[in-house]
DNA sequence: CCGTCCCACCCAGTAAACCC
DNA sequence: GGGTTTACTGGGTGGGACGG
């Protein structure tokens, strides 16, 4: 904890030429106090850092001052591995372990480099919390030691037992097989199977995990992409799928398009297929006054409720 | 002169390792 | 199991150096 304290902090000297004892006490979330005793520590093993006081004062190190740090830690290769998605990196409780490696192979760049590819970097931006419609969710928020133990047991392959809240349930204990985590737009998800049958569980729902010491039953090899796929379409053509008929703005057709399973146009009407009639509510509302379901009539029904509960509730 | 920041003490709490 | 040691960390205080 602490060696990785001390590199992490001769690195921040190196990118910001000089810090106080605050601002790296910030960066190191610890007290000042403790950055005192790490850079003293510092000293004693001869890296060259010295201190400017006074105003605008803090620690430096001597110019040209080159470390020999080698080796990523666990978390931060793989980190480094998940890096495609920064979210998944912080979905899977590893975003500082991200960060901290990224200080590292930024530092592994030669000085000409170093500048060029920081800039670059900072012209691209990777999968945004939001866009600029707003239509996704905001990010969800699971603490690191709960993502940290289910990581844990999928990549011992033991068996896990999780506290889950599902759907419209109540929260139960259950004891799985993890096979592999997976994160689609923001959303951390984790493979499974219960009793031989396959389960997919929303990150965010479980409330509490237990990694077992008893071996998982899972497949020698998972190709997770393909499982994630198969899964896919078995949700999208299993359940109770709800057809509607309805009237829309022909301006707001992309956005059915990006709700619906399945749009077929017939005259000024057009037929939707939900996966359930949870989404297909949910859908038509979103279109406010730009839909009008004609059918089925529980839907309009539906419809007609929340609005007058809506109005209810401001007059 | 005053605010900022480092320096050098002291003391105390916590967790892990060690020993009996 | 319980006591001791060690390492690490945090809080507090007074003082010195420096710059505006």
């Amino acid at each position: 904890m602490r060696a990785d304290r001390l590199v992490k902090l001769v690195l921040l000297l190196r990118h910001h030429k000089m810090l106080s004892a605050t601002a790296l006490a910030a960066e190191l979330e610890v007290s000042p106090r403790t950055v005192l005793r790490d850079v003293e520590a510092l000293s004693t093993a001869g890296v060259p850092v010295y201190a400017e006081r006074g105003r605008n004062g803090g620690f430096a190190l001597l110019p040209g001052f080159q470390t020999e740090l080698t080796g990523l830690n666990h978390d931060e290769a793989l980190a480094l591995l998940i890096a495609g998605s920064r979210r998944g990196a912080q979905v899977f409780g590893l975003g500082s372990a991200l960060a901290s490696a990224m200080l590292k192979v930024a530092d592994a760049l030669p000085e000409s480099y170093r500048h060029t590819a920081a800039g670059k970097a900072r012209r691209l931006l990777i999968d945004p919390d939001t866009d600029l419609l707003e239509r996704r969710t905001t990010a969800e928020e699971i603490p690191d030691a709960l993502v940290t133990e289910i990581r844990r047991a999928v990549f011992n392959g033991h068996k896990l037992r999780i506290n889950y809240t599902a759907k419209n349930q109540k929260p139960q204990w259950r004891t799985i097989d993890p096979i592999g985590l997976v994160t689609v737009k923001d959303q951390g998800y984790l493979l499974a199977t219960k009793d031989g049958a396959d389960r997919t569980y929303r990150l965010s729902r479980i409330k509490a995990a237990e990694e077992l010491d008893c071996p998982a039953n899972r497949p020698e090899h998972v190709d997770l992409g393909k499982a994630w796929q198969d899964r896919g379409t078995r949700f999208r053509t299993g359940g109770e799928q709800t057809t509607v008929t309805l009237r829309l703005d022909p301006a707001k057709r992309s956005q059915l398009l990006d709700t619906a399973l399945t749009v077929t146009t017939e005259d000024d009407r057009l037929t939707a297929t939900f996966q359930d009639a949870w989404h297909a509510e949910w859908a038509l509302w979103q279109l406010g006054t730009s839909a009008e379901a004609l059918s089925p009539q529980w839907l309009r029904t539906k419809l007609r409720d929340r609005a007058a509960a809506i109005v209810t509730r401001y007059g």
